[in-house]
RNA sequence: GCUGAUAUAGCUCAGUCGGUAGAGCGCAUCCUUGGUAAGGAUGAGGUCGCCGGUUCGAAUCCGGCUAUCAGCUCCA
């Protein structure tokens, strides 16, 4: 494939930039067919994406629905076939300004004028279609050979939500049509594995609009899993010098004053409710709460670390576009946790949370994930916490702390909480965007403001350092990804269900029956299917409706022998072995977390 | 919240030109007692998201609202 670069030269295009250079010049040939059927459009910005591309474009009064996607879908086949060469010339800036205000394009206008003074500014053609641009694109337009428009959105200018809303065309893109088809299976397998259809249909948990949006309800099967989840990481953090407390959901909106969220967050919080004269609210976060009690009893240094933890219950009102199941939700439950450290501690502490996050994610098999250093926006003014020298202080021990502990991360700016510093850890599920699912959070700044004292060796009082880290971060959103990510398959030891019985006849029920209860009677979740029906169809029904871990198959035979024949989720094997060898097996199991 | 789309049985979905609704799965009852991915029969189940309008008549056309989905913004 050969690709034209901005300074002219063809050459070809490097394989692994090939995806890119297609997905980027689809875009431009998508705005020259939306110029040639609306011609007072505008365009703004229009990239490759991770699929695809798309295009930002201001339409005037004309609003696009779906139904007008085929058209222009059409009017790009045209174009491809007509086979316009791309050519690409440079202009000084003043004439660039020109050729953008002759032709309408005010967005182009405006970001020549966002452009350093030094910019080279170059402009791609094919046909009577001219867009600013870096390139580098294709040389023909018949080289784009798999292309669909996907879906009509909205999209801020400059991703502000102060600008004006673009319509934006979204499309994907690939070299061929294989790659195409094979990309619209995944999709469907992606939709397949969304957390809300499987907890639906494995009764985790429901939604219902009386209750209210955002507001999910975890059903038996659902709330087991979260047992497991609270349990495992309570008794980790216990082993690691937790304490852990129970605070309540409301507060007053002074508490929140007091620790700067209300003048923050007050929007994206449930209004304050007026009683007797006083104002409360319910909390969006704990911080404040594990504040003060701290603050509760003097503290010597040899004290610290205080290690306060909750699994606590949070309520935010999040908008309502943003809601998604039970990843992001109006109520929530945070395993959140303060820790109360002198400046000598924060390295020792850091490095402590960050090997339980290793420790936990090596638990639940999670690989795929990476590390971000999130830093304030210096410019913004309005977001962060006014103080630089404070700043300075904690980005530099956070990054200094990270790279002693060899962990590979990325720095983003503008990601920080409005008190500190942030190390995200990020994975990206099967359905929409990449989201946090663990934190540690530097602050030098609300134990200041809470007052918060420690006495030093030398009888000086002396303001601690806080951790603020959750390791599975909110349990619903943990179980979101980990539903996505084992398509409801959980692993034994969380599994809602860890045992189904299946006896093949009435003849068996009683047997099935009583191994059902030594089960339980041993801690295992497991459960008798009664109904009339035949073995073919309970096994079919345990697998594909309660996937659950094993199924013990109980006939006269398995009654014969004083046996039970257990069939494994993972291979669709089944071994005979006695009751007492399967609960051993099955307790190994779920100590080492298979 | 913003832009666009969608809303029919518990679930997945049909429903033509406006004439008050169908299928499969699931559920209930009965028959069947069957050995590793769906045995058979019968039956129940819907104010077509809600409210209003147009019309002799609305699941169907129009408007408003609500919820959901995709994207944008946001996530302490």
């Amino acid at each position: 494939m050969k690709i034209i670069y901005n300074d002219g030269h063809v050459a070809e295009c490097p394989a692994e930039e090939e995806l890119e250079v297609l997905r980027h010049s689809a875009a431009h040939i998508m705005a020259q067919a939306v110029k040639r059927l609306y011609p007072d459009a505008h365009f703004a910005y229009g990239p490759a994406t991770e699929k695809g591309f798309h295009y930002d474009i201001d339409l005037g009064d004309v609003k696009l629905t779906d139904e007008d996607l085929p058209a222009i879908q059409a009017e790009m086949q045209k174009i491809v076939k007509e086979n316009l060469p791309f050519k690409v010339y440079p202009l000084p800036r003043d004439e660039a300004v020109k050729l953008m205000q002759d032709r309408g394009e005010i967005y182009k206008v405006e970001h020549i004028a966002d452009l350093p003074d030094d910019a080279v500014i170059t402009f791609y053609q094919q046909g009577d279609y001219i867009d600013m641009c870096v390139g580098p694109h294709l040389t023909y337009t018949k080289a784009l050979k798999a292309f669909k428009l996907t879906a009509l959105s909205g999209a801020y200018w400059k991703n502000n939500q102060n600008n004006k809303m673009l319509t934006r065309l979204n499309g994907v893109a690939f070299r061929n049509q294989e790659e195409l088809a094979a990309y619209e299976k995944q999709v469907e397998e992606a939709k397949a594995r969304d957390h809300r259809r499987i907890g639906r249909e494995m009764g985790l948990f429901m939604t219902d609009d009386l209750v209210g949006k955002g507001l999910p309800m975890f059903l038996p099967k659902g709330y087991t899993v979260w047992r497991e989840l609270e349990n495992y990481i309570r008794d980790k953090e216990l082993r690691l010098g937790y304490q852990h407390v129970m605070t309540p959901c409301v507060g007053t909106v002074d508490l929140y004053r007091t620790s700067g969220h209300w003048d923050h967050y007050k929007d994206n919080m449930f209004p304050a409710m007026e009683v007797e004269g006083e104002s409360f609210v319910l909390r969006p976060m704990n911080c404040p709460h594990h504040m003060m009690i701290y603050a509760n009893r003097l503290h010597s240094y040899r004290d610290l670390p205080i290690r306060i933890g909750e699994i606590a219950h949070d309520f935010r009102f999040e908008p309502s576009g943003t809601l998604k199941g039970i990843e992001r939700g109006r109520h929530f439950c945070q395993n959140d946790a303060h820790l109360f450290v002198t400046p000598e501690q924060i390295k020792d502490e850091v490095s402590s949370v960050v090997n339980l996050i290793r420790e936990v994610y090596q638990d639940f098999h999670i690989t795929d994930y990476r590390c971000v250093l999130s830093l304030r926006d210096p410019e913004d003014k309005v977001k962060y916490h006014q103080d630089d020298e404070m700043w300075n202080r904690a980005e530099s021990a956070l990054r200094e702390v990270l790279k002693e502990l060899n962990i590979d991360f990325t720095e983003e700016i503008g990601e920080a909480a409005f008190y500190g510093p942030k190390l995200d850890v990020n994975v990206k599920p099967a359905i929409g965007a990449e989201y946090t699912l663990s934190t540690c959070q530097l602050d030098f700044c609300l134990p200041a403001k809470f007052n918060l004292k420690y006495v030093d060796q030398d009888g000086s009082e002396k303001t601690p350092v806080v951790l603020h880290r959750a390791i599975l971060g909110s349990i619903d959103r943990f179980m979101a990804y980990l539903i996505e990510e084992t398509k409801g398959a959980f692993p034994l030891w969380v599994a809602p269900v860890q045992v189904k019985v299946l006896p093949v006849s009435d003849k068996s029920m009683d047997y099935a029956a009583k191994i059902t209860e030594a089960l339980l009677d041993d801690g295992i979740r497991a459960e008798l299917d009664e109904r009339n029906e035949k073995i073919g169809y309970k096994i079919r029904y345990a697998r594909q409706e309660d996937k659950v871990p094993y199924m013990l198959i109980i006939g006269e035979k398995e009654i014969a022998e004083n046996t039970v024949s257990v069939r494994d989720r993972a291979t669709d094997q089944t071994t005979s072995m006695t009751l007492e060898e399967l609960i051993k097996k099955l307790e190994k199991e779920i100590t080492e977390r298979l």
